[in-house]
DNA sequence: CGTAAATTTGATACGTTTCAACCCTCGTGG
DNA sequence: CCACGAGGGTTGAAACGTATCAAATTTACG
């Protein structure tokens, strides 16, 4: 959804501008609608995690999924010789866990990119719960089949978008997932260093940093005055608007 | 799984050679066994497809899951300005469709790379049937947080390996497939182009034929004498050891 | 059998990585 | 109070790997 949803999200955004009160999102409903259900239906066990810290690590014993509650988290895939990847970045709502169904045994580890709260709940009595509440099932084949879908778009940027597109596209998407949440989206603070964009992106630091100047040359981004970790973004249009520039074979002015 | 776990099927391979019936995999068995449940527990609709027939396509209305019988079949995912990128393979046992049950609409296409065999489930008949039966339940989240696991490895063979790896990790991916459905490895007939190959692994078909004739005048494959689609695998570990020789900073004799 | 598609291979162009130098910020301790 | 060091960030120049373009060859198929 996150990739493909350019053009209606900006449309949403754009919608929201007159609205004198905050209107949230379908999605953000959503969200929110999925964990007071969670809240209200199951015993869930809260966490709170600071940056660095793990909620699972690869080859633990799967028991649990967990629901963030706040903060982003990513997931890392490891090869037994040693590379790692960030295979994916989860937000308020977004689940944690679902690796270690097939198995046993988690394949990734969970991190924390800054503090925040994940809900966790064992898998067997989430299992008992559904029964009870299909509602519960739903929302949890949904957060699972969301992944994949955004996992599969992820995938489809770093094949087929050249580095520039796809750091343009990574804050646009950072920014989308914000707005379905109901927060700003003018201001986006990136917890992550350029490294840890860059193996998320499938680059180096310094593809990643060539890629934000070029951005921030053309007006496209904006650094605010204190350090280069916030982002200023005048106009998501643009942003998506650039990365369509990248894939345009030539001369279309439009 | 796919990725990973090529030292234990090497040596699942090897323990299978002395056997003078053929002993089905551990994986193989799950894989019959979960055919066997949904066959004798769900009124499945079988439907026959021949290359190039897709059994769903993206924006289509999601209602039914599918199981594959036989043959293979890929997932591509498009985006709004005409990019694709195959996004999966699916084996025996795999299921499609998974990306629909969030939004209520399929976010890719699901197209059969040869004649195969899908069963196809009502998504609320399986739901209702998994209430009374839970194993079907734990087939199904066993299928998606697989095919989670695979798409991550794939994701991280993409972004960490450079060509030659990926296309050795392919076939090598592809043998262990053919593995654990009890089918032959060492003998391949890839039902791909090689401009397929090269979509689904980042790269460009000219990218991929240079990477399969360095495999071969190394000796690692062989072609058959009739086309170059079919591919001999002499040893599946030397091919895995191909793989951690490209990631392996310099000199390791071992 | 003839034609279109697929494959291989070479030469060159291009984008990203690599290596390196430098800057900035921030927290620490002399 | 400021020197200092560490980590993160930026930028340039050169090296590298892959893409692109082009041609020749083989294969598939009506």
């Amino acid at each position: 959804m996150l990739a493909t949803a350019t053009a209606q999200n900006h449309a949403a955004n754009v919608a929201l501008v007159g609205q004198p009160k905050r209107e949230v999102s379908p999605a953000g409903n959503r969200i929110a609608e999925s964990l007071k259900l969670i809240n209200d239906t199951l015993a869930v066990t809260r966490r709170l995690l600071h940056a660095g810290d793990s909620v699972y690590e690869a080859g633990e014993r799967f028991e649990s999924l967990h629901v963030v509650n706040s903060g982003i988290f990513k997931l890392v895939n490891l090869s037994p010789d040693g590379r790692e990847q960030v295979v994916g970045l989860q937000f308020k709502g977004d689940w944690l866990g679902f690796d270690g169904i097939a198995t046993g045994r988690h394949s990734c580890d969970a991190v924390a990119m800054d503090t925040g709260e994940v809900w966790t709940v064992r898998y067997d009595s989430l299992l008992q719960a559904s029964a009870r509440q299909p509602a519960l099932m739903a929302v949890m084949h949904g957060a699972m089949s969301r992944e994949m879908t955004r996992d599969r778009d992820a995938l489809l940027s770093i094949c087929t978008l050249p580095a520039d597109a796809r750091v343009a596209e990574f804050l646009h998407n950072w920014a989308s997932s914000l707005s379905e949440r109901g927060l700003r989206t003018d201001q986006i603070t990136l917890r992550m260093t350029r490294a840890e964009i860059g193996n998320y992106l499938g680059m180096k630091l310094e593809t990643v940093s060539r890629a934000l100047s070029r951005l921030a040359r053309d007006g496209i981004i904006e650094f605010s005055e204190g350090g280069r970790r916030d982002v200023r973004i005048p106009d998501l249009g643009v942003l998506s608007a650039c990365v369509q520039r990248c894939v345009a074979p030539e001369g279309m002015l439009q």
